[in-house]
DNA sequence: AAGGCGTGGCC
DNA sequence: TGGCCAAGCCT
């Protein structure tokens, strides 16, 4: 068989996204968008933003939170820090949520309210990098940008049986996405190949039956589909020690600290610890007669394995805070405001009364 | 430019 | 159950 054109492959994947095109709360399906229905560029910013390294059915519901809460860039751009990086937790990777917060007043108060419409425009937004800026420009603004995330290096290096490892065979694979890229209906197919993807051409057993480019597909007929991509291999993760202090005043208010801007869960809401280093060690944030509770937190980050000691203690009277510290009030407490690693340190203070009764 | 940066689901 | 993976960005 001959080889089939950019433009029919590109034809092929679109006729099959306009039938098993999944529905997503920020997203036009193609009848809608055959009808003349635009994306809300807002919306879509903030689904990409959290769709980084996230999957679909983590973002749904953050998503329609987000959006609830603040409905335009101008609602958000007016939000205090405090309240979405709230908002944001459990979704890990916090710089999105500083670098979502950056974006929204640099679009609200230097560009009028408006997203930028071009490639580099989007580009030199804080969070925004090189598929981000493809997303948006190709799904809100129907420009025609490819788009390259782990489902499109997938689906490349397997429709042209491209064995060369990941990371270093990127620029190839992001030729390949921009020849198939069509002039019309380029955000249809943006979503389209990510669509694929994510539900056919899947990491492990791929659906190759169902998929509308079996027939071009290099890999499917050398049989190396599902060998691919090849990737370098990774380092394995450390494991480090720390302690979290859990605190309470006698009126039942929580001692928490910020964490700095930079840095692991940064602007996050945490309880004081000692660093998290190769060997367990101590650091209490006042002296006291503190208890350890029973069992440990096991949480693994990016690049290492935490276990994690719990102790609690009474904060005394005329404890002096710290600018990076507050006393939350019961009432003003949600552990859902924290990070996962520090909410399941919560967890432990609840499920496990502490060997020795607080005073 | 290679490593830092979260979390949950899957097998 | 431990490693892999998910619509990556920043420095």
């Amino acid at each position: 068989m001959r080889d089939l054109s950019s433009t029919e492959l590109s034809e092929t994947l679109l006729g099959w996204y306009d039938i098993h095109a999944r529905s997503m709360p920020w997203r036009i399906g193609p009848a809608d968008r055959a009808t003349g229905v635009t994306p809300d560029p807002y919306r879509i910013w903030m689904s990409e933003v959290m769709l980084q390294q996230t999957t679909v059915a983590a973002v749904k519901e953050y998503f329609t939170r987000f959006t609830t809460r603040w409905p335009t860039v101008t609602d958000l751009a007016t939000a205090e820090d405090a309240d979405v990086m709230a908002e944001w937790a459990g979704l890990g990777y916090y710089a999105r949520a500083r670098n979502l917060l950056k974006c929204a007043r640099v679009v609200a108060f230097e560009l009028g309210g408006q997203f930028p419409d071009t490639l580099d425009g989007l580009l030199a937004l804080p969070g925004v990098g090189p598929y981000t800026a493809a997303a948006i420009a190709s799904i809100a603004f129907d420009r025609s940008e490819a788009v390259l995330d782990g489902n499109v290096e997938r689906v490349m290096s397997r429709l042209f049986n491209i064995h060369d490892p990941l990371p270093g065979v990127k620029p190839v694979l992001k030729d390949k996405a921009a020849s198939l890229t069509p002039a019309l209906r380029p955000g249809d197919y943006a979503q389209a190949v990510m669509d694929l993807g994510a539900t056919i051409c899947t990491p492990k057993s791929p659906a190759c039956g169902i998929c509308p480019w079996v027939a071009p597909c290099a890999a499917r007929a050398e049989g190396t589909a599902a060998e691919l991509p090849k990737k370098t291999p990774k380092k394995p993760k450390p494991t480090r020690y720390g302690v979290a202090y859990v605190a309470r005043t006698t009126e039942g208010a929580w001692l928490l600290e910020r964490r700095p801007d930079k840095g692991l869960l940064g602007g996050m809401l945490g309880w004081p610890g000692t660093d998290w280093g190769d060997a367990p060690s101590r650091n209490p944030p006042f002296t006291a007669d503190w208890s350890r509770l029973e069992g440990e937190v096991k949480h693994t980050f990016t690049h290492f394995h935490l276990i994690l000691k719990v102790e609690t203690a009474r904060i005394p009277e005329g404890f002096n805070l710290r600018p990076d510290q507050e006393l939350l009030p019961q009432a003003g407490f949600k552990p859902s405001d924290l990070p996962t690693v520090m909410r399941k340190a919560f967890d432990l203070y609840q499920g496990n009364p502490p060997i020795k009764a607080l005073g």
